[in-house]
RNA sequence: CGCGGAGUGGAGCAGUUUGGUAGCUCGUCGGGCUCAUAACCCGAAGGUCGUAGGUUCAAAUCCUGCCUCCGCAA
């Protein structure tokens, strides 16, 4: 099949890899180089890393809405652009088009171009988790199962009718780099299996049940916030999910402090949550949480490296009594 | 050129402001004590102080370039 394929992070690689194994991609539509990380570099997509490797065509528009009053010479800039780029789009024809994570709304002009549609690769079990962080919401939320979606795109947020479903093991421990990568990988094996459904005639639309739905929304770094008087497995699972990024954190004095490991303890005394209650320079420091306790195991402080709270302790010194907050 | 922190024996840190060949805690090795121990006691090994230059009688410490790591911001 002839297919123009959309996408920008790590987790679009995987997809577009098997695609260019399997059919013919004609295009690549990803985010256009942004100034990013130390330094502000100019960065490419990973996405954009794999599609000059491979010699594709790589386009890089910075929106493809066509806004209808332009007020100043950027909007109209950006308005030509989006014509040129719908345009060189309609002339490929394509069969179809495949999104994962591009990160730039398309409008129904664009999604309507290819004869079969446009499909999405969506790292959760729709309709839960529509939106930008599926896999992130699946670890926070504790699920121990999750999957891959491949839908029909329309103008909604995730909202389209579905094609099929596979579903992934979320392991107890499981982190967001591990879980990333099996879902990327998954959603590779997904879309060609999705585009032999096209192939065979045999695709379906199964309509999403909205009652059911929920959202996933961009995440922030506030997010990673630990609220001390939560339960202990809350506060793992939003470890979990925010490793590495943007981590879990607590405030330790006046310093963001994150957290990157901890160690369950049932029942213990009462005592503001938060609260060291114990050092041990073997296991760390215990911290009264929600519904028990919690030996804070692996840390980060600002400018420093991740180590393990045994070795966070031989240069520092961490009091019974002291407040995390 | 976005802002900032840091590179010191295997690990985590102090020492840098007021230059004078390096210290703490842990680990390692040897010995001792103990019914026993991740406990305690005694002793030992182990560091070109990120790197290249410069200033100086003398540089971990002052000056300049470079490399690497990290936090913030994006």
């Amino acid at each position: 099949m002839k297919i123009v394929f959309m996408g920008t992070p790590e987790y679009a690689v995987p997809s577009l890899r098997q695609l260019i194994a399997h059919h013919d991609v004609v295009a690549v539509c990803t985010q256009p180089d942004r100034r990013a990380g130390r330094g502000h570099k100019l960065q490419m997509s990973p996405v954009k890393a794999l599609a000059l490797e491979a010699g594709i065509t790589v386009l890089q528009p910075e929106t493809l809405r066509i806004k209808k009053a332009p007020v100043g010479d950027a909007e109209i800039q950006s308005n030509k652009e989006a014509k040129e780029i719908r345009s060189y789009l309609a002339n490929l024809e394509a069969d179809i088009f495949v999104v994962a994570a591009y990160g730039i709304i398309l409008p129904k002009a664009v999604l309507d171009i290819p004869r079969l549609g446009s499909i999405n690769v969506h790292a959760s079990l729709l309709p839960k988790y529509r939106g930008a962080s599926p896999i992130h919401s699946a670890i926070k939320n504790g699920d121990t199962v999750t999957g891959i979606t491949i839908m029909y795109m329309d103008v909604g947020i995730d909202t389209g009718d579905m094609i099929l479903h596979r579903e992934l093991t979320i392991d107890p421990d499981e982190r967001t780099p591990s879980l990333h990568d099996r879902m990327a990988e998954l959603g590779g094996e997904c879309i060609i299996e999705a585009i032999a459904m096209f192939e065979a005639g045999t695709a379906t639309r199964m309509p999403q049940d909205d009652s059911i739905s929920s959202y996933a929304p961009m995440i922030k770094k506030t997010d990673g916030h630990i609220r001390w008087d939560w339960p202990t497995d809350r506060i793992v699972n939003l470890i979990r999910a925010f490793d590495p990024w943007p981590g879990a954190y607590s405030l330790y004095k006046n310093d963001v402090i994150k957290i990157w490991r901890l160690e369950k303890v049932g029942m213990i005394e009462d005592a503001v949550p938060g609260m060291v209650l114990a050092v041990d320079a073997g296991r760390g420091f215990l911290v009264k949480t929600g519904d028990g306790g919690a030996w804070i195991a692996e840390v980060q402080a600002a400018g420093k490296k991740r180590m393990t709270a045994k070795d966070y302790l031989l240069g520092h010194e961490v009091r019974v009594g002291e407040i995390l907050g």
